[in-house]
DNA sequence: CCTGAAATGTGATCTACATCACAAATTACC
DNA sequence: GGTAATTTGTGATGTAGATCACATTTCAGG
C-alpha cells in the first residue's frame, strides 16, 4: 500500500485533519528505504529525525560497554522509531536505530514536525496521543521487567508480535527480554 | 508558596499562556491535601483525574498476587501521577497512587484535560511536552533496569533524589529497585 | 552450490539476588 | 512515655539466569 495512504489512515484515528493539512504535514515527511542491516541511527551522532515504519521492521537498541545489546523497542508498521531523548534534547544518540528487515520509512525533522505543531493544532494532538501510547507501553514493560520471569516475558513479546518468531534471529528476542541468548534457547525446549 | 504559581511556573518553563489562558486552565483544577498513607487511586476503580503534586511525595505502584509491590513512580513536586493507562483508555486502575508523605495537588479530571487542550493550543503543547518527557524517563529507567545491577540503580536514585532517603522507609526504595528489602539492606552495610 | 560467517544448542559452573526465619531497632499513637 | 506495630538487620539456604566453552546448524554471498 501507499505510504502516504499508510499514514493517513494512522493518523486520522486519532486527529480529525482536512486533505489540506494533512498534504502540509505529509510533505515535510522522506521516504526512504533501507536494506536489512542497515544503521539509521549511530550512537553518538546527533539525531535530527523521527522515522514512521511503512513496512519491514527496525530496532531501537542501546550496547554496554561495547559488548552487550539491549532492544528497547521492535518497530513495526505504523509505529515510529528514533532516540526520542537526543532528539528532543539536542543531545548526542545514547541508542542505534537499524533495520531488522528491508524496510521503508518515512522520516520527519525534529524542526518539521515543532512546526507543524505549531501551525495545525491537530497535528499537536495527534503527536500528543502518540507519545502518551508510547508512554504507557513503556510503563507496562518497565512493570513486566521487575515482576515476570524470562518466560512469561517471552509469551508475552509472542502474543503481542507473533510474526517477530520468523522474521527476527533469536538473539535479538534475548535481548529484548533482557536475557542471555543461551537461557532463552534452553526455554524453548521444555 | 501559593499552588498556583507553582502551576504556573511550571507551565511557563514550555508553553507560552496569556493570564486569561493560564486562568482558564487553572480553575478547571481542584486542589486536594492529603495525609501520609492515604490512597488516592486504588487498584480496580475507575480511574478519571490525573493529578499534579504540589508538595510531598506520593507513589505509583503495582501489586502482584497481593504480595509483592512494585513502586513504578515516586512523584515529586511538580510531576504528575495518575493510572495513565486506565485514565486514557477508561480501563479500571491496575496500578495505585498514595501518599509517602502529607501532601498537596491539583488534579485535574480526563474530561477537563481533553476540553482545554480542544481549546487551547498551548495547553496541548505542554501536555504533548509532559508525556515526552514521562516517556523518555520510562524508556532510561528501563534500560537501567535490564542493564545495570541493584547497587547501580540505587545509586542512581539517590543521585536524582537524595531527599528520599529521610522521607521513605527502604523497603519503598527496595520496591522501586525492584530488589528484596533484604537485599537492599545488605547493600548498606558494605 | 560451496564456503565462511552468523546463529543456535547444550553441558558445566558460577553468582546475584530471593526467600525464609527470627532478632533488633524504630516509629506511631493511646 | 510505654506498648504494639512497623521497619530494618542478618544468617542460612535456594534458584533463576549468567557466563564460558565448544559443537552443530543455518544462512548469505560469491
Amino acid at each position: 500500500m501507499d505510504p502516504k495512504q499508510i499514514l493517513k489512515e494512522h493518523v486520522a484515528k486519532i486527529a480529525a485533519l482536512t486533505d489540506e493539512e494533512f498534504d502540509n504535514f505529509f510533505d515535510r515527511f522522506e521516504l526512504q528505504s533501507f536494506k536489512k542491516g542497515q544503521t539509521i541511527i549511530t550512537a553518538g551522532d546527533k539525531v535530527n529525525h523521527e522515522y514512521f515504519v511503512v513496512s519491514g521492521c527496525l530496532k531501537t537498541f542501546y550496547i554496554n560497554d561495547d559488548i552487550k545489546m539491549y532492544i528497547l523497542q521492535f518497530a513495526m508498521p505504523t509505529w515510529w522509531a528514533s532516540d526520542f531523548n537526543a532528539l528532543y534534547s539536542g543531545a548526542k544518540a545514547t541508542v542505534g536505530v537499524d533495520c531488522v528487515t528491508d524496510a521503508e520509512v518515512l522520516r520527519l525533522s525534529n524542526a518539521d514536525r515543532e512546526e507543524i505543531c505549531r501551525e495545525v493544532h491537530q497535528v499537536e494532538h495527534f503527536f500528543r496521543w502518540r507519545t502518551n501510547k508510547g508512554y504507557v507501553a513503556s510503563q507496562k514493560r518497565l512493570l513486566s521487567m521487575m515482576n515476570n520471569d524470562v518466560k512469561h516475558r517471552y509469551e508475552e513479546l509472542m502474543a503481542q508480535y507473533p510474526e517477530l518468531y520468523n522474521i527476527v534471529p533469536k538473539q535479538l528476542i534475548a535481548a529484548y527480554l533482557g536475557v542471555s541468548r543461551e537461557t532463552l534457547s534452553r526455554l524453548y525446549n521444555s
